[in-house]
DNA sequence: TAAAAATACTCCATAGGTATTTTAT
DNA sequence: ATAAAATACCTATGGAGTATTTTTA
């Protein structure tokens, strides 16, 4: 393929994205007519039509849609190799983009990136909060450096590099508080409040309350541990919540704490990152360093 | 990384291929100061040195040495591109770039590219015949399309489709013809004529004769099957011939060829193919049609 | 008729050429 | 002294802009 130009597979790669001419261009910063033009100029190069153009809406041909995902593939490699400069430098320097998932992210993002930014005052830091599924795919994108989520995501092109593993706790009104500490039977009678739908705490917290498909009796869902907790207090129900967030959500909340009977529910929490990544050495420094983190806050 | 063209990558790829800028420049049919100018772009673009200059030679540092593997597969990546338009157009076109190990081409390259080429009058077919650890790189650089190798090739990017197996056969003087026909540990006992290293034949032939690591008594090499066979005729040893060569490598040599007793060695003949090959379609085609000509042969 | 893509043209940034200088062996 | 890379300078290609036309829902 020579005469092909990274800037034919940007704008193509943008085109396949917007499906329109003119918002690809703006994306690119270029105007409708030079998109246009080069669009036409690679289906030229490669012999074959792209788009099926019917004026009013951009559609991809089917060697369009293959043409995106390799370009996207291509694309992505490129930009791996300003990662790959600024890592040989040794230190961590320039951008660094991290992913964490919401049960994580409002209880360690302070300290960590607290830290990061003291050992690496240069360190530009991007922060993504999103479920898991969102991260891994950001990540395949290349549009994240790493995310910090519960382990494993079993991704064959992540690497997991596990951090540490963390207890549930179960959070009940202060009324309950004498009352004995439920076993996973015992809770699937109560009114159990969980995380909606995507959360990878919801499933992990349900799978301990009923391993079968069995579902707990009385369910409601919260958007937050925040909101869980709070509800709690006013005496709707009990729930689940992992070991770092007690510290934070119960401040405020008149709620009981108490830590499960065997087998305790626990969740793993990892780094993961492309193989590929030419961060990776920083990243396991970033690693050892949080686990440095944890074991000093325990 | 933006700014970065495929240019930067092609001619720094260059470079570090032929370590030598003048070197570089012709291969890629520029002037030497263009690719000088190129280069330096593409440091100030990475901000790091990518190679160390001693204006006698050419050293990649370490980074350098990282981006031209990665370059590599970006630009084999891109040139897979064309591939890609070109096999959706259904049928075969374009140029077919078809690796072969020695102890295969002479006998299957004939029949193979002429099918082809009376299938596909438009198809540019260009032939390669080395070893198979050569043809294994090549595939990997984008260098080959497929090749027809015995198998496994065992490397995980690439995809095996076998096509069929064959026994090897004993070749022996003419009057040793009345002799009964030895088996492996017979074979031993006798002067083996084998090919030089890096056939993997030989390493085939030799774990038939000596499944440990006991080499046979007496040993000779020779560089291709026809010197063999007419060694053998000379009267110098003994050797073993894949079936397919037979035909061929006896009609003009007095002597004898015999089924080995069970276990019969054999080998398994296959196509491989990069997995990312847009062509694949087309690929398993050829292997279907292969098999085709070789059930007729037999 | 209105929104969106394709054409027409103009301009300038830059890739690449030739000639030359610098550098290290 | 010589081979090789860097520098200087010039040219021309083509990428991108604005203005306009074509197309079809």
């Amino acid at each position: 393929m020579i005469g092909l130009t990274m800037k034919h597979l940007r704008y193509f790669e943008a085109l396949s994205r917007y499906g329109h001419f003119g918002r690809a261009a703006e994306a690119c910063g270029i105007s409708q007519p030079a998109l246009s033009l080069q669009i036409k100029e690679l289906e030229d190069l490669l012999g074959a039509p792209l788009i099926e153009r019917s004026a009013r809406q951009v559609r991809m041909s089917g060697l369009g849609e293959e043409l995106a995902v390799r370009a996207r593939q291509i694309l992505s490699s490129v930009d791996e190799l300003g990662d790959l400069a600024r890592a040989s430098s040794g230190t961590l320097t320039g951008r660094l983009r991290i992913g964490v998932i919401p049960t994580i992210a409002p209880y360690m993002l302070p300290t960590l990136v607290k830290e990061l930014g003291a050992r690496n005052p240069e360190l530009d830091i991007r922060l993504r909060e999103t479920v898991t599924q969102t991260l891994i795919r950001n990540l395949g994108e290349g549009r994240l450096d790493f995310a910090v989520v519960a382990l494993p995501v079993s991704e064959t092109a992540l690497h997991e590099e596990p951090l540490f593993d963390e207890e549930f706790m179960l959070v009940r009104s202060l009324k309950d508080a004498d009352k004995p500490v439920p076993n996973a039977d015992g809770l699937r009678e109560m009114r159990l409040l969980l995380l909606e739908e995507g959360h990878c705490f919801r499933d992990q917290a349900l799978s301990f309350c009923s391993p079968t498909t069995l579902a707990p009796r009385d369910l409601m869902e919260g958007s937050s541990l925040s909101t869980l907790v709070q509800m709690v207090g006013a005496g709707i129900g009990v729930t689940l919540i992992p070991e770092m967030s007690v510290a934070t959500e119960t401040r405020s909340a008149e709620v009981s704490v108490v830590r499960l009977p065997a087998p305790r529910p626990k969740r793993t929490v990892g780094m993961v990152w492309r193989k590929s990544s030419p961060l990776a050495p920083q990243l396991n420094g970033i690693a050892h360093m949080i686990r440095g983190l944890s074991r000093k806050a325990a």
